[in-house]
DNA sequence: ATAATAACATACCGACCGGTCGGTATGGCT
DNA sequence: AGCCATACCGACCGGTCGGTATGTTATTAT
């Protein structure tokens, strides 16, 4: 019980292994055989410790789902301006390994490739995980007037779009660091795109 | 070579099916036989005129994004404010046939399934279509002090993704008909989400 | 009318891949 | 030691699906 147990190792490798492949490669494209090989082990022990290869690849999602989502609520649950949560919401994500930062990505990359009971479970726990963490801010800027009265749940939406923009190879070269990141992010969704009004 | 329409004929209506089973079913759960069982032929005639399932997916998303870009350049050309020539261009986007409009959404939705060659090659044309059109209006806005000087090409991206929410059907819900779904945009994308400092 | 070619139809191949299943090793518990 | 559950192996199956080879019909050219 201390210690990892033996199949929680493998799970572990596993689960690690899905995620690289599944990062470089599209859902379809990773076999169960090329998962297996990654992680030493044969398909036997796949669906030992696995139903299929759908709840394996969801395993992985929701795993990481949860603890971004912890991550998140970290910012929700923290004091200042909506501006300085959200800021520090977005840092916390911008500043994620590599890997862990994209892992999110794939939810929207093969959301569309899951049939209805599952598919809409995928989305309730992204939104949960992000979008939720986001609305809930957002509505806090609006009771303390910091922000026009406006669907939460649409602002949440809009603004991790604007975050994902910022994750194009494009972005990081126009951009560079995370904090001009923060800095083009925010001033967009808080000031829009508009030359200031005092003038002309 | 007068009446050669009938390849014309049955192409289209291979097409036509083709675009109704990829908007409704993904890539891979779209076979060809199901595609030859929809245009009412078989899978010969199929590889007659497409040289496999990728080049005719292709030619249907190409062929889109053409016709596509046809229509958003004539905002592009059009006079007025970036303003104006934005909601024109948002509203001939908006008000197209569902399916027309839903089409283009694959691009985005399937462009991970695709390797590199090809990949590149549909993602440079889908921008040529629809990005760029609006990098062209935001760049005039920039030049006529309308917009503050920023990188076109991201401010581009940035709108289409804040379109883009406003067509899930949650939006649809909130948002409810095309002018409401514009003026969304547009005072979003000019103005930000922040509250007015003063009173507006 | 007839040859020639394009436009299909039919039958079939071969490879891959998710999933199964009987069996084997390992390691803790009594 | 004996037992048993868990972890894992590896060969195999069933089916699907993209693709092809070849035959058949329509269309055009001469």
């Amino acid at each position: 019980m201390m210690l990892e147990t033996r199949s929680q190792a493998t799970i572990s490798r596993i689960l690690d292994v899905a995620r690289t492949l599944f990062l470089t490669k599209s859902y379809a494209d990773v076999s169960m055989a090329s998962l297996a090989a990654g992680a030493d082990v044969t398909k036997g022990a796949l669906y030992h410790h696995f139903v299929g290869k759908e709840e394996l690849y969801l395993a992985l999602l929701h795993r990481d789902l949860k603890s971004k989502g912890q991550l998140f609520r970290q910012s929700v649950e923290a004091s200042g301006t909506a501006r300085q949560r959200l800021a520090r919401l977005t840092r916390d994500f911008l500043t994620l390994p590599r890997e862990e930062r994209a892992l999110i990505r794939l939810v929207r990359r093969d959301i569309n490739i899951f049939h209805d009971p599952v598919r809409a479970n995928l989305i309730s726990a992204y939104q949960e995980a992000l979008p939720n963490c986001v609305a809930s801010i957002i509505s806090d800027g609006i009771r303390a007037g910091e922000l026009r009265p406006q669907d939460t749940r649409l602002a949440s939406w809009h603004f991790v779009g604007m975050v994902e923009v910022t994750l194009t190879p494009y972005a990081n070269g126009v951009l560079g660091d995370v904090t001009a990141k923060l800095d083009h992010v925010l001033d967009l969704f808080f000031s829009g795109s508009a030359a200031s009004p005092t003038t002309s």
